[in-house]
DNA sequence: TCAAAAGTGTTGACGGTACACCCATGT
DNA sequence: ACATGGGTGTACCGTCAACACTTTTGA
């Protein structure tokens, strides 16, 4: 069918509904991974939990509809959002056709106020391993999302996007581990990493620890930014 | 906005329409990259040439959506086809809130009868160096579809979708070299892909060159499930 | 003084890259 | 015999993986 037959084609029979779901990563205090969900208050699905999202309006793009339900739900903006895959079978929702443009999001949870998403009594975060059922057909844009941060971490410097702007060697070392599931070297992956030349050494150690306090470092994306266009290549 | 709202407001207003575009590449007789268009026959952007795509109806999947066009468009069934990344501008489309998920496919033109296309008077195939202009957003979709494919040459034997069951190390050489946009060394390429040990060589060479004629291999599919199951990484 | 994590180098194996000539075939 | 691409091996270098002990700090 071509593209102008379509057209009336468009006029004459019903369109699926558009929504965005939006898949949220946040670390915590903790340098746990977690993923913010809704617990959901009518049916279907009732009581269970879900990726926060919504419709798509005439006037939006999808980017913006995905960057508006962030804003309402955590009242971030300008976070790390990326497009990652559109769901469409038919029978995803019981009530309705509704495709769904899924998207994820990388924000840090220590540095900004997040009360307005944790503190409503309907969204919490669960880690990444210890998530609830979820409704619909969730698990898969999950594990979707979860396959495209391993895969992305270890070709696009996204992890910091995840860090406080000031973090220690181990806590990227632990968030690499997380996502990717295995344990690194210590050494190698130091090593690695400072060679880069993208982390800014601070002058300054992390506190109130226990034991010997690790130099802080900052990532320099204007120098990534530089590197990239000389063809460098991250890689982990 | 939580879904529940939102299903009322679906109810209330106007949702955008939603289309499936594919970009079909093939490799001709000659080796050469080609993508499938087609010419518009009404306004707007009428006698341009643009991608293949339609309306997505309310019982098939996007995927279904995808391979029914590609169906009615090329005549071919089970080719590779994968989800790109869906456009939703608002603008992008000026008759409409049109929103579009695009799919990538790639099919080998030397085996095939694509008559049904080809002989079409409003398609043809064109080098993706000499593409006519593109009507809507289609050279920002076909901009992502070469990306995407110079990306995933790297890490999956997807090339070989594009070749003919039986083929030449030149020809594939020249064909990554072709979507990758730079020379590759002779011996080096050889040396890489005949360790993986996913070719079968054939008892057979090409025919009617004139010059020594190449030895023939084949693709072992089955043998690179029970590689990757086993942790093999395919890399060029 | 103990516990807990920070920080630091070397070696061997492997894989990547660069590179040039002879061979087989058809015209 | 010539033109055209087919086919092959080696040497160097850089990168990756494996691996263990000393240092600092707070409790």
């Amino acid at each position: 069918m071509s593209m102008e037959e379509g057209k009336q084609y468009a006029y004459r029979y019903p369109r699926p509904a558009l929504t965005v779901d939006c898949i949220v990563f946040g670390l915590d205090d903790e340098d746990i991974l977690k993923v913010l969900l809704i617990q959901r208050q009518l049916p279907p699905y009732k009581d269970q939990w879900a990726l926060p999202g919504g419709f798509v309006q005439m006037d939006e793009s999808l980017e913006e509809a995905a960057r508006r339900e962030l804003q309402e739900e955590t009242g971030l903006q300008d976070v790390f959002l990326e497009q990652l895959y559109t769901f469409g079978e038919p029978g995803r929702d019981p009530r309705d056709r509704i495709v769904s443009v899924a998207y994820y999001a990388l924000i840090n949870l220590t540095e900004y106020n997040l009360q307005a998403a944790t503190d409503a009594r309907d969204a919490a975060w669960f880690p990444i391993n210890q998530l609830p059922p979820l409704a619909f057909d969730h698990p898969q844009i999950f594990e979707r999302a979860i396959a495209r941060l391993q895969g992305k971490v270890r070709y696009e410097p996204i992890g910091f996007e995840l860090l406080p702007t000031k973090f220690t060697l181990t806590q990227i070392q632990k968030l690499y581990e997380t996502i990717l599931g295995h344990e690194l070297d210590k050494r190698n992956f130091r090593k690695k990493l400072l060679k880069m030349d993208l982390l800014i050494p601070l002058d300054e150690t992390q506190q109130g620890v226990a034991h010997r306090a690790a130099r802080l470092y900052q990532f320099d994306a204007q120098k990534y930014q530089q590197h990239k266009k000389q063809g460098f290549n991250f890689e982990l």
